[in-house]
DNA sequence: TTGAAAGCGGTACCAG
DNA sequence: CTGGTACCGCTTTCAA
């Protein structure tokens, strides 16, 4: 198999009759008019006929630009976060940019060699879809080394956001969801609510627990009775076990809404609910958050908080290609909005005596 | 920002007093035995002292590899897919070896444009998730020109398996799928069913389709009512949309039980279903295929082919290694078995007059 | 054990 | 418009 070599460009220039330094000229877009009509077709037709493909491996090391940028991301089993990169890719495509993604299964190591390796082969540019909270000075250091992209997940401050220095973010606006979410429950008329939140070193769910705060905070008659426990990872199963937790209470203390940080999370909350005994949305309300694909066909159909993660993908990318081009004056920190999907998972709570 | 340009080897050799050759012996493991225990340390500790981090293009092209595959999919969307993705790059990674991941969308056109960058980077091998079967014979050629390895999809024909030329493959017995997803409904009773097909231009959907018919070959008394039509491309709107074309049938042509060959289809075809007041299971059963998330949480929990795609990505790592180390004896085939999934979507027919 | 030097495959500057 | 040449950063033979 793989057969002999590919051909390379003096070989190209041998066939043409014509000089390395000639044939790469008639060869490279940007330089064709400083070459004759006729040598430039002599040097293509050679480049066709022996079935040339520029090494971009030498072409990387000659001009200090690889045309690679590194997307480093949690999970990409998380169809979120191939949504980001799907709008990154379509975002960079059109200039030829090749995106190299890493995983790091939201292990802060992986995150810091994975970016190592990307280092080692001169990435252009870093996105970074995976930050922890602890991460915040490693990221501010490594802005320095790399043009760089949070996106996704940022840090509490902004971290230099719209002055020169510090990575450029692309961020949504989680606080808003979450109180999104918590006006929704209210405005339905629950008194009694609680969050399932999801790992704390992610800034997306400290914001969605602030927010949740926040909004709690603005209404007074509402009693939040969270459980002091958070998902260690948005799985089904974590979702089941918090609001298992929350269920097994005397039902006095038992909230008639839930707000899960993820989808996943609420699925398993959904799970919990079923083998309490209790019915979704009549004895308990259940919201996501992701509008995850096919969340809008379980059983019940799951209310929850659409991010607009192609749209983010593709901010993500005009940061990256602004920055690859020096520019300086475009905004350097994006924030989105998300979008509040009411579905079937959440109703008015049943009445009852007591507050 | 990016601050000064990364240090080279040569500035840790100018700052360990020593000549580059040297620096490149005490930096890389296979040769460090070369190099005086003191030398040795006295670069590692300028290495580490300026930050150095070796080009890996300068690396790559000394070497003639690059320590890079590229794996190209039709589709990141797919969780199918992403899962394949997780298997490979787990199989790979203690290699330090990186995958280079290009969409195609399904077009074949793209599909060759990204297999053309992926060879303009130099990749060591190609694993292929994207091939339709119009592909056969440029795959054919391209295998000859890089180590290719065929995942997912196929072309009917073994392409040169087991002897060493034409394309290694991973595939997943999809007749077999078909099969035990008939076998499961005439089991069950029914006698009158339907698939809906994916497109066609995809082995994986072919096979299906072939499986179907001969399962119901083997079983005489068993009616096909499938129209003629397939889906486009796997959503839930084109499986709305074949579902609702055999709904509006008299009922005496209308089957009691939908094989579909993807779960999204399966989820159009639930949906047709509701619009057209029908219950499932009850008045029709319905099967999918992938296991795809949550599909064990839709209403009804969805009867499906699980496949098992983490390790096709295993199994695909590890055909791409032992095409990398010149291994020749290996198996250059494999073929993966589906998991049948039995859920709430599928019962006995309902009781009926006529046949 | 270390240094010298060639060269991987291009690009770009300088002459002519 | 074309040829000559240096060089990107590293690895690797060959000598010393």
């Amino acid at each position: 198999m793989s057969g002999s070599r590919a051909p390379t460009l003096r070989e190209v220039a041998r066939h043409a009759g014509v000089h390395v330094a000639t044939a790469s000229r008639a060869l490279n877009t940007a330089q064709q008019h400083l070459v004759s009509e006729d040598t430039r077709a002599r040097v293509q037709a050679a480049s066709a006929a022996l079935g040339y493909r520029a090494n971009a491996v030498a072409q990387s090391l000659r001009t200090g630009t690889t045309g690679t940028i590194g997307v480093v991301v949690a999970d990409l089993a998380n169809p979120f976060n191939a949504s980001i990169l799907r709008g990154i890719e379509h975002g960079i495509q059109d200039r030829g940019i090749l995106p190299l993604v890493v995983e790091t299964h939201d292990h802060p190591e992986r995150m810091r060699s994975a970016v190592a390796r990307l280092l080692g082969n001169r990435v252009d540019a870093i996105v970074l879809c995976a930050a922890h909270t602890g991460d915040e000075a490693y990221v501010r250091e490594l802005a320095r080394t790399v043009p760089l992209v949070l996106a996704v997940r940022g840090f509490g401050l902004r971290l230099g956001a719209g002055s020169g220095d510090g990575p450029a973010e692309v961020l949504q606006d989680d606080v808003l969801g979450a109180r999104a979410a918590v006006d929704h429950l209210v405005g339905l008329g629950h008194r009694r609510i609680a969050q399932l939140p999801g790992n704390p070193t992610i800034s997306s769910f400290v914001e969605r627990a602030s927010g949740y705060r926040a909004a709690l905070a603005d209404h007074p008659g509402v009693h939040d009775l969270s459980s002091g426990s958070h998902a260690s990872e948005s799985s089904v199963a974590e979702g089941r076990r918090l609001a298992a937790e929350l269920l097994s209470r005397e039902a006095a203390r038992r909230p008639t809404a839930l707000f899960a940080h993820n989808d996943l999370i609420a699925v398993g909350a959904l799970d919990a609910l079923r083998a309490a005994g209790l019915r979704c949305p009549d004895d308990v309300s259940v919201i996501g958050y992701n509008d995850a694909p096919l969340s809008d066909h379980l059983d019940p159909p799951l209310t929850t908080v659409r991010l607009p993660s192609f749209e983010l993908g593709g901010r993500t990318a005009r940061l990256v290609l602004e920055a690859l081009d020096g520019v300086r004056e475009s905004p350097r920190s994006v924030m989105l909005s998300p979008e509040f999907i009411p579905r079937r998972s959440t109703s008015a709570p049943r009445l009852e005596s007591g507050s």
